[in-house]
DNA sequence: AGCCAGGCTTGGT
DNA sequence: ACCAAGCATGGC
């Protein structure tokens, strides 16, 4: 009765060094030929193997669900990938990073992030979320100690100065208000699960600091909108120069074209042009 | 030193 | 509808 602390995920075709590696998450880091990281109270360490992905907890786990589902390791990437578009950027994208994935996160963990991250280098994001998980953890900053992302209440309990000693910016008062709006109930963020695309970006979108983009972000990461298809510079920058090489597109068409031309699982197509441009050595 | 970073809001035409 | 400034902070 006891499945212990250790598990084997068989999976085929899924490459955990790029899909943790790939701007989705922000706390996930190498640690030799590991991967570790913290899914809700969860310690884990995971191993890529050429059959699937071994996985280490820090305490006995009963039900390893919540690791498929964080992993997505059941999904069918080759359907997926069947669905791309047929042109040469699509094909060098998927070439060169084959077997990346999307994640599933958690929706509040995802959104925070993403709040923090405007105008932000993945570093630096990696950077202030690390701050904020340790300066509000319960516990006293320990050396090793590892932490749980905090929750909406204890970040809406917090002042706007202690967020800013986060080294967060102006980003502090964003994620202050979106906590106590979670918190107080007026967003609810397990009913976007019910909403439509638009609905569900809209409802995001009344938060402060949250816009298209960010809102993308966490519909597709968070929820599985595979419609969303968040443009940041470096995709705005992959369509111009992979797509539209000859004449400059604004933004507006640039965006209209990406809704239209990479199918169903368009931010899935978003992800490996992003990596793809993000890797690819010029 | 100065520019840019997985942007958003606000205020100008 | 489109454009630019300003926003904190840090890396290069």
């Amino acid at each position: 009765m006891n499945p212990g602390a250790e598990t084997f995920l068989p999976v085929r075709d899924y490459d955990l060094a790029a899909t943790l590696d790939s701007g989705q998450v922000f706390r996930w880091q190498r640690n030799g030929d590991a991967w570790e990281g913290i899914l809700g109270q969860n310690f884990l360490r995971l191993t890529q193997k050429v059959d699937g992905i071994h996985a280490q907890a820090a305490a006995p786990v009963a039900d390893w669900q919540f690791l498929r589902h964080f992993l997505q390791t059941e999904v069918d990437l080759a359907a997926i990938l069947g669905t791309f578009p047929d042109d040469e950027p699509m094909r060098n994208a998927v070439a060169s990073c084959r077997g990346l994935r999307l994640l599933r996160q958690d929706p509040w963990e995802c959104l925070a992030s993403f709040i923090l991250s405007s105008t932000k280098q993945i570093v630096q994001i990696r950077q202030i979320v690390a701050l904020l998980c340790e300066r509000l953890a319960p516990q006293p900053p320990g050396s090793n100690a590892v932490f749980a992302f905090p929750t909406p209440q204890r970040i809406a309990a917090c002042s706007e100065a202690q967020l800013r000693a986060c080294k967060m910016g102006f980003r502090a008062p964003s994620l202050l208000a979106a906590a106590r709006a979670i918190a107080d109930g007026k967003i609810d963020l397990e009913n976007i699960r019910t909403l439509n695309y638009f609905e569900a970006r809209a409802e995001l979108m009344k938060l402060r600091g949250v816009g298209v983009k960010i809102a993308d972000c966490v519909l597709l990461f968070g929820y599985g909108f595979d419609s969303a298809f968040p443009v940041d510079v470096w995709i705005e920058r992959a369509l111009q120069e992979l797509y539209f090489p000859r004449r400059r597109a604004s933004e507006k068409r640039l965006r209209k074209f990406a809704a239209t031309h990479f199918g169903p699982h368009a931010g899935y197509a978003q992800q490996y042009l992003f990596h793809y441009m993000r890797t690819k050595v010029k």
